[in-house]
RNA sequence: CGGGGCGUAGCGCAGCCCGGUAGCGCGCCUGCUUUGGGAGCAGGAUGUCGGAGGUUCGAAUCCUCUCGCCCCGACCA
């Protein structure tokens, strides 16, 4: 039992002008946290009681299918520079020197160092699968940390991996561990969903996401309510209605036509009395490949220029997100950017706003070749990646820009007018179209924050770091892998995003620091205080974790500190106590009820 | 990185245009009264005005540089 008077909890009746969203001013203003810096915080007493809960949760499920390790979070280059990634992670990674001089940084993730582990010491398939984890502490320099803990540079992560002989055994442990987040996080009293999701700068193919809705979240993603898909919107697909093309006008040949100061699809569209469905829309986009330091032929240290063009139907947007998927095995770690003025003008010879297909050096070959010359670095600047959104295949007649001012082209059908470097899901769905394994619910579009990822990694790591078993037939093999991660802080945060009010907030008992405070509404009277060390006494008995609120402080000073806090019950000792009867409030309903003081430990949610 | 905003007491803010005494509310300390939804009265403490340089007799206030933090866009647990 704890007692108020003797704790350190540090409420605010305001919260600080700089948080914005709801579990970043609770936090603070219940004396969760104090932030330190950018993205950097402190967690005190009930941030860290909670933290302890949610991570005994996770380490008893985890324990269920893995094995809990604990790496360091100070990493030598070599591991990084071996797997590649030393270069690709780029700014977002916390560099330091020793004092001699070497390399080091703080690890974003650990799949280099696990794989290390597994390279040195695994050495038959009897010794697979296996799934080690830790919850660790992970260091990640955000270009913009947000939202109080939302977003932050410093943060824990429970993070897995898994070894497996083949892909039906990676399967396997992929599933285990989808059963076990799901577990995890009803424990923790989350409403979540699991969304198909892009796998980002991991690598690997198969990944799906954990979410809980919430305004304050950073993503999007689609769902359909017929069937139950649901996808991030870097990764969503749905089902588009046929388009009517037009028909070809004079040879069928592309025709130049006059667009006096059109530049835009619909200004264009209207002038040529056309739906911007029958017109493309060509993005001049630029991808700046940084130099690999020690493992490619660039040596000069300068980014690698990569044009890349990107063909979408009139109506339709660009996401960035599947367009960096789309290019990112050609041209890995690839940051790709709207060209600048000069740029477009050396690729296309044209003003922008009469950008087109036609007649663009493209580079040779599908999208397989184009991986083939980036990686032997010949052919870097040479042509224009070409792409085109796949809305747009099997499409004839369409309208685009002519590369000269003034003019656009009718009559363009891709593949015979132009050949694209390959076709790529390349936009972004929109709320309102059609589901696209049911084909009949329509998707919707809705905030959520990421609380946990899995993904089928495959042979990325194990490859590159040279991980090798021999399997029954004494033939090496590389082992195939799994990744998997929990942000342990937003499983507090999203929490608190899911149930607060205008008075505070309630966290699931499971991953409450307290699951009851007692509030004495006068601790002057002693027969008040007494009934309440009896009542807190008979409460932890029961097994809860208890708070008494003994402050000489009013009662409403009490009620409104308990409401803050996020102790999801709470249990006032006063008036009633002449009749042997307390209140029991239970804080997300804000319902009151009158028990016998020996009844109360019964009358309290489960725990 | 691009764009916008803000740094004055623990928290929330005013003062800055138009240079001269640093102020308000909450919180904090002491005393008395009060005691079921952020009490009342009386007394009190607390500031490198983010930092550096400059202009000036004099700078929180004007100028320059700088650091930090927040928000909006591209990344991720």
């Amino acid at each position: 039992m704890h007692l108020w008077s003797k704790l350190f909890l540090p409420t605010l009746r305001e919260a600080p002008a700089d948080a914005e969203v709801a579990s970043h001013k609770f936090l603070i203003r219940a004396g969760y946290v104090r932030q330190l810096s950018a993205g950097i915080y402190s967690y005190l007493f009930l941030a860290q009681r909670s933290m302890v809960k949610i991570t005994g949760i996770v380490r008893q499920e985890m324990d269920k299918i893995g094995q809990e390790f604990y790496l360091p979070a100070l990493n030598p280059r070599e591991v990084w520079e071996a797997s590649g990634r030393w270069t690709v992670m780029g700014e977002n990674m916390f560099r330091l020197k020793d004092r001699k001089g070497a390399d080091l940084c703080l690890g974003m993730t650990h799949e280099e160092v696990m794989t290390e582990i597994a390279r040195k010491e695994l050495r038959s398939y009897k010794q697979l699968p296996q799934i080690w984890y830790q919850i660790q502490t992970k260091f990640r320099d955000e270009p913009r940390p947000k939202s109080g803990l939302l977003r932050v540079r410093q943060f824990t992560m429970k993070d897995a991996y898994s070894f497996d002989i083949d892909a039906a055994g990676l399967d396997a442990s992929y599933e285990k561990h989808r059963e076990t987040y799901k577990a995890i996080f009803s424990r923790c009293g989350l409403k979540f969903v699991i969304v198909k999701a892009d796998s980002g700068a991991m690598g690997g193919s198969g990944s799906e996401e954990f979410m809980v809705h919430t305004d304050a979240g950073e993503d999007l993603i689609a769902s359909c309510e017929k069937c139950g898909y649901a996808a991030n919107i870097e990764k969503a697909t749905s089902k588009l209605e046929a388009v009517q093309d037009l028909a070809p006008e004079g040879d069928g040949r592309p025709l130049l036509v006059h667009t006096p100061g059109m530049k835009t699809i619909d200004d264009v569209a209207k002038f040529l009395g056309v739906s911007p469905r029958n017109k493309m829309k060509t993005m001049a986009m630029m991808a700046e490949v940084k130099a690999a330091s020690a493992s490619s032929s660039h040596k000069d240290g300068k980014p690698v220029l990569r044009p890349i063009v990107v063909m979408l139907r009139g109506d339709h947007s660009l996401s960035e997100a599947k367009l960096a998927a789309a290019v990112g095995s050609a041209l890995p770690g690839a940051e790709i950017r709207p060209m600048v003025e000069d740029e477009i003008r050396a690729v296309f010879h044209s003003p922008a706003g009469f950008l087109g297909p036609v007649g663009l050096t493209r580079a040779e070959g599908d999208g397989q070749k184009v991986a083939t010359l980036a990686k032997d670095g010949k052919s870097y600047s040479e042509g224009v990646i070409l792409l085109v959104d796949s809305a747009l295949q099997g499409r004839s007649n369409l309208i685009g820009g002519a590369n000269q001012e003034d003019y656009h082209l009718k009559n363009v059908t891709p593949g015979r007018d132009f050949t694209p470097t390959g076709y790529a899901d390349l936009r972004p769905v929109e709320a309102g179209e059609t589901c696209p394994e049911c084909g009949e619910g329509k998707l919707t579009v809705a905030k959520a924050v990421e609380i946990g990822h899995i993904f089928k990694l495959g042979y990325k790591y194990s490859e590159s770091m040279g991980a090798r078993v021999l399997d029954s037939n004494g033939k090496e093999v590389t082992p195939i892998m799994g990744s998997y991660g929990i942000g342990i802080e937003r499983i507090l945060t999203s929490a608190i995003e899911q149930n607060h009010d205008e008075d505070g907030f309630w966290l699931p008992p499971a991953i409450a620091p307290f699951t009851v405070v007692v509030v004495v509404t006068n601790v002057k009277d002693a027969a008040l205080m007494e009934a309440a060390k009896k009542v807190a006494a008979d409460l932890e008995a029961a097994g809860h974790d208890v708070l008494l609120d003994d402050r000489d402080e009013r009662a409403g000073v009490k009620f409104k500190d308990a409401d803050l806090v996020g102790i999801p019950y709470r249990v006032n000792v006063g008036r009633g106590v002449a009749e042997g009867k307390v209140e029991v409030f239970t804080r997300a309903t804000k319902e009151k009820k009158e028990v016998g003081m020996n009844e109360v430990a019964g009358s309290i949610g489960s725990r």
